[in-house]
DNA sequence: GTAATTTCTAAACCTAACTTTAGGTCAAGG
DNA sequence: CCTTGACCTAAAGTTAGGTTTAGAAATTAC
């Protein structure tokens, strides 16, 4: 057990939980760098343990895969990362998630009121157009619920 | 313009703003049930678009497309859904969408005490294993943010 | 009556996030 | 030394929810 060696795919995959193929895809998406050893085996340092731990919270939060590289690149580069960098990151995360929970407060309110008044239908009705369906699509679909008052 | 013969899926798709192939795709998956003209072309009848406009706010929610015909299955099949009727099947969407609020909030009130306390490794760390993974994917990652307590 | 739209089916393609497979190499135990 | 298990790469397969394409038939517009 050569510990100061660093860790292979297959402890760090032990020690995350993760499979080893999905170590490696993270790797190809640039999420995680380890080196090689003198036969071409990845090796990792302890703190890749944290980092992946990253990945897969910020996974429940509902990034993709290109925004947790993108939030992981504001760890430095230069050390291995202390518990100050990881709070520092994840500020980031918390507004990411006010966000979602803000939208879904919208929605279920909405729902509410159409359960209330079971219109469900006309153009007035709360979900006729709900704000991130209006923003994240442009192209996607417009109406719900019909736009004819009569049907 | 025949307007008793029903809709064809181009006028459909105008009415609920969905792209055509999109219409065909949830009959595929048994969300709707258009009947056939002579020549062999589809043809809806008005509350497919209240039909439709449904399944658009049921995927908002977070429901797959088999959830969805799941809820879609509890219309009488025999009328045209009344109101009332949308409005019970409603009724499931609304607990469906606590759960998923409920799930975020805990989550976010996780991250806080992470944030607070900075451990972000630890197996005391609030994230270690939070519900819906623990529950959701019973052979997925099991720890997170590390299990070594001096890491 | 003919031209331009629509619609039809089947199959291929698309993205995200992975897993599986195939064929070969490396490392550790006895 | 030799076997077994872990690891390697590249490519193909998987799921969800659709879109695109191709070639043909129906419908509508003039």
């Amino acid at each position: 057990m050569p510990a100061s060696d660093g860790l292979s795919i297959g402890a760090l995959a032990q020690r995350t939980g993760l499979a080893v193929s999905a170590i490696r895809y993270y790797e190809a998406q640039g999420l995680i760098a380890p080196w090689r050893n003198p036969g071409g085996q990845r090796r990792y340092q302890r703190a890749d343990i944290r980092r992946l731990s990253f990945v897969m919270i910020a996974q429940q939060f509902g990034l993709t895969l290109p925004e947790i590289r993108e939030v992981l690149s504001g760890l430095p580069g230069n050390r291995t990362p202390t518990p100050q960098d990881w709070k520092d990151i994840s500020v980031g995360l918390r507004a990411h998630l006010d966000q979602r929970i803000d939208t879904l407060i919208r929605l279920r309110d909405n729902l509410d009121g159409c359960i209330g008044c079971g219109c469900l239908s006309l153009p007035k009705c709360a979900l006729y157009n709900p704000d991130d369906r209006a923003k994240s699509n442009g192209s996607g679909p417009r109406y719900l619920m019909g736009d004819a008052p009569e049907d």
